[in-house]
DNA sequence: GTTTGTGAAAGGATTCACAGCA
DNA sequence: TGCTGTGAATCCTTTCACAAAC
């Protein structure tokens, strides 16, 4: 949601046109829907962890468990991607992680840059499921005097001066915005010149960029925001700031 | 996010009971979908940011360019709070900032337990956006020997086994994990027994919880990886690795 | 017997288009 | 004239339920 720069909802239509690519592995399906599109990553960590536990195969039904959903949606979801399951059975995890992989798009190994190397960004650096899904961080960028040559999983922190250059050495198309608020559209604004077309914003402002980039934002507090909502729904003239008791919880 | 324990989509079906409750203060209205709920603290962020720059009216256009979305939708996300914009004229940022908060719960000032104090906590533990929308870390717990003791954002970081006190001590009813995923299940558990009903979880893992108890999840790769897919669909045949042309870009 | 894959039905969400008000 | 608020229409998503396949 997500969130989403394209707003929870918003979508993209995730039209395809010619129905006969020069890809010959590229098979001619319909579209997945974005709504399908959204939940994929969901499915694919908890195949992940399962195919770590040395699971082989999973129902439709068990993975509808691990991810808190109905088994008939996981079902119309995956059937987006091909038939890939086995009746009487279910689906092969280590089979169904290739697939789904590769329907993100994430079997090609992106490179990414990131700007802004504070507490988040170093997070971000060293985090696992960057890897793992394929993103290898080409470049770490900071304009800060004290970080510039720090080493941050394995990369040597960069000026922001050298933004393009990165870019181009490293052919990335994807690039990743933590810098605080205030430095978050000029450094959008040098990752479009750079030619980078997808941008995933964490910074909290509000960006702007032109037609034909995809801008996607993370608001950390969001999801709590959320959850506030539904708390404060369920403690409705309870005694603020206390913990509510467990009975009459959960709305539906 | 998105998004979200509930998958993107999920919703939790928002009902709402009695036609005459005993608070005077809460209105009865329809209730407001799960899918206007999840945009409201996107539009809260774009308000907060123009009540910075002196900004007093917005209408529905100029908000819906803000946050990328359309007017119509902005209208009628807004329309279910009720009727606070002017016609003619649009809406006053600051009256909408309010209403906004308080139908999310956060003008009542949340403690949030966070537990896992690596980098990612620090940035939580630092982060803005936190305490600007109601929510105050009342705790940091980590079971990290070279965190305890350390202070960060004000806070002294406590053992996990001080979790139970904590939570009673500061009424707390939101619990954050951004522990590594091998601990974020304990964590859980022990946040659960200490009677905090509300769960935002930042670990790579994927969580079980009773019922009654809202557990969401952000995936910091999730976002990327819905970039990927797109970035993926546009540049098909494209040679890998290089950034694409700007042109026959954005599906719709 | 079990579980997938999928039409059909039901339920929401978005968009349209305009009446109503400042 | 300008912009909100909202029924009506459209589109998208989820859920149901069952035939087909193992």
């Amino acid at each position: 949601m997500t969130e989403p720069q394209p707003l929870p909802g918003e979508g993209t239509g995730a039209r395809v046109g010619d129905p006969a690519g020069r890809d010959p592995r590229a098979r001619r399906r319909a579209p997945v829907p974005e709504a399908t599109v959204a939940r994929l990553p969901v499915y694919l960590r908890a195949l992940h962890a399962l195919a770590e536990d040395g699971v082989q195969t999973v129902s439709s039904e068990a993975l509808a468990q691990l991810v808190g959903s109905g088994s008939a949606k996981v079902r119309k979801d995956l059937s987006h991607l091909g038939s890939y399951g086995t009746r009487g059975v279910g689906y092969e995890v280590e089979e169904l992680v290739f697939h789904i992989s590769r329907e993100l798009g994430l079997t090609q190994g992106w490179s990414v840059v990131l700007v802004g190397v504070g507490n988040l960004g170093h997070a971000l650096a060293g985090y696992g499921g960057f890897a793992s899904r394929g993103f290898r961080v080409a470049a770490l960028l900071d304009d800060d005097p004290r970080r510039l040559g720090e080493v941050v999983a394995g990369q040597r922190v960069r000026p922001v001066s050298e933004l393009a250059a990165a870019v181009a050495e490293s052919g990335a198309a994807i690039g990743v915005i933590a810098t605080p608020a205030e430095a978050a559209q000029d450094v959008c604004d040098r990752l479009v010149a750079a030619g980078v077309t997808s941008i995933l914003n964490f910074a909290p402002a509000v960006l702007q960029v032109p037609e034909g980039v995809d801008l996607r934002k993370v608001d950390l507090a969001l999801e709590l925001q959320i959850l506030s909502f539904h708390q404060h729904r369920r403690t409705r003239g309870a005694l603020p700031g206390q913990a509510p008791s467990r009975s009459a919880a959960v709305p539906a």
